[in-house]
DNA sequence: ACTTTGACGACTG
DNA sequence: GCAGTCGCCAAAG
């Protein structure tokens, strides 16, 4: 059923359930996505998203790339649009220290269903 | 069909 | 903490 989707359309969707106010890692949304090893692909995808689509149909903003200590950090090369990703980020709620890092246990997304408070 | 490219991640020194 | 390596693998040229 629908499988049209292109590798990477799997991972748009995947970010797509992402909850405002909530983040996830590249290589969490590649294991939600089907293989926890297609985690630079997920970059790669949103990368190519850039120009492809509008950045308001996949909330890129909330995918980081993961760090030690439960940690998530804005793991985009360009500057710019690490500024932007922050400004995203602290708009729905969520606290980015002054490295751009997240607290996972606080901010992180636990999968596309098992929400249940 | 081969090579290059990555918004990654885990490990090493 | 930071820089270098290696493993992973789909898309683009």
């Amino acid at each position: 059923v629908a499988e049209f989707a292109s590798g990477w359309e799997r991972f748009y969707r995947v970010i797509r359930k992402i909850p405002r106010g909530r983040v996830s890692t590249y290589a969490q949304v590649a294991a939600f996505a089907g293989n926890p090893r297609w985690a630079r692909h997920v970059g790669f995808a949103l990368a190519a998203l850039k120009e492809t689509r509008t950045p308001t149909d996949v909330p890129w903003q909330r995918v980081l790339g993961a760090r030690p200590r439960g940690m998530a950090g804005i793991s985009i090369r360009d500057s710019v649009g690490a500024a932007l990703q922050r400004k995203l980020l602290e708009r729905e709620g969520v606290d980015v220290d002054a490295r751009g890092r997240v607290d996972l246990g606080q901010f992180g997304w636990r999968g596309p269903r098992v929400q249940r408070r």
